[in-house]
DNA sequence: AAGTGGTCTAGACCACTCA
DNA sequence: GAGTGGTCTAGACCACTTG
């Protein structure tokens, strides 16, 4: 837990605003009751409120207080990432299973997504994914060749790669880009998901890499309509000072 | 334009990165180094880097330089709260006409997020939205009280609400939250964008909110599947310092 | 061991909001 | 006009990466 200052200031600032000790419209303490009170620079102080900005907690302008958006806690990262942590987050049962694990020279795209020479090779992956039993969302994943023995590994019916690939290899997704779109159903996708051709899906493309920014994986999620919603909230005036996540 | 310090060196920065000086996974100069060559101090590089860090242009790690993660620009702010400004953005015709404008009482969401009484009266306003002559979105928007008559002034095919609220009423959207999935086409729908009943459709929801966070518009926007694609990126640091957007 | 980013301080001036 | 957030400086120490 925050041995950081500005950590320690956030996640009081935040357990307060969701406790509703500042209900949506109130106004925050100003910066220097904040430092007085925390005993802290009023730099300090400036990052913790940029980590609730960051969140779209709460919102500011120039000369006046700031003010509480939100109560709601967003998406962190991991779950944006990972389809078992965001389903464990919300209390779903998940259960998963590699339906096919194949080594294969990479597709245009993959080449380009994962930054590797097309034709190079890739683990291509396709695995359904159920959510308290139900199928729900049908994963097309190429894995990286530097990570493939790993995930090649792993059993069968593993809950999280990324999980996996952290736990056992400390391969570490730090960073994401997400595409979103609809598009109707194919017939491996419909004969998997137990829908019609043409249904609707929501698509989630999405290239992992971790912190030297070296691509692990580009996937094609699709989920059925109606499982899934994805939340963006953000700001005229943009983002604030770096932190770390509580986890890590 | 940046009289303002470190937005000059974040969009020198982010120049470099785009023109390919820095190309992706290449380091940046350290920070001691840029502080030096812009004669800032080093708090305000900070600054600068950690607005290119929230755009997801570069990554960081403790004791690392940093690292460029990609070269593409993101959209801005308005570009996901304006159908219009984004599509001008990416260089297509935007066309639109009301088809519908009536002022009712608002239903349990719409009171919800619009943070009013229920029952209390909104402007509902259903719209088709036209890209390069095709019809590509069904608008369907509930504006609250305080800005239905400015709404019903504009005329029918007025290209941007957003835009004529701020231009002539001063009302200027600064928050932004999104809900993002898909569903099949209602016959409404389908009818209006010449699709059959049941075909996929990109939602996109969202509340609109003034820099004082009082909402302006809750809106159900339902693109043909194929014609957008939203795009995120994240980190599993997040990110720094508050900046304002280039434009405004 | 040297370099680098992450955190923190204690000041300063300005632009803006609000009573 | 007092209060507040936005910008900036010039230091400091620490944790971490890298050669």
């Amino acid at each position: 837990m925050g041995s950081i200052r500005y950590v320690e200031i956030a996640e009081a600032l935040r357990a307060a605003i969701m406790g509703g000790e500042y209900p949506v419209g109130a106004r925050l303490p100003s910066e220097s009751d904040l430092a007085a009170r925390w005993a802290a620079s009023r730099g300090t102080v400036r990052q913790a409120v940029a980590t609730l900005a960051a969140e779209g907690l709460i919102g500011s302008r120039q000369g006046a207080r700031r003010i509480v958006l939100r109560q709601e806690r967003k998406h962190s990262f991991s779950e944006l990432n990972s389809f078992a942590q965001w389903a464990e987050g919300v209390g779903h049962e998940v259960s998963s299973r590699f339906l096919s694990r194949v080594r294969r020279p990479a597709t245009v795209e993959e080449a380009e997504r994962l930054a590797v020479a097309p034709g190079a090779e890739v683990l291509a992956v396709l695995r359904l994914r159920r959510l308290d039993g139900e199928p729900v969302m049908v994963e097309r994943t190429a894995y990286a060749q530097w990570v493939a023995a790993a995930v090649e590994a792993m059993a069968e019916d593993c809950r999280s790669v990324m999980d996996g690939l952290a736990r056992d290899w400390g391969v570490v997704a730090q960073y994401g880009e997400h595409l979103i779109d609809a598009l109707p159903a194919g017939s491996e996708d419909a004969r998997l998901l137990g829908l019609r051709r043409g249904s609707p899906l929501l698509r989630q493309r999405h290239v992992s890499a971790n912190r030297t920014g070296r691509p692990i994986e580009w996937s094609d999620d699709r989920y059925r309509a109606g499982s899934v919603t994805f939340s963006v909230s953000n700001s005229a005036v943009t983002t604030p000072l770096a932190r770390r996540t509580g986890e890590g």
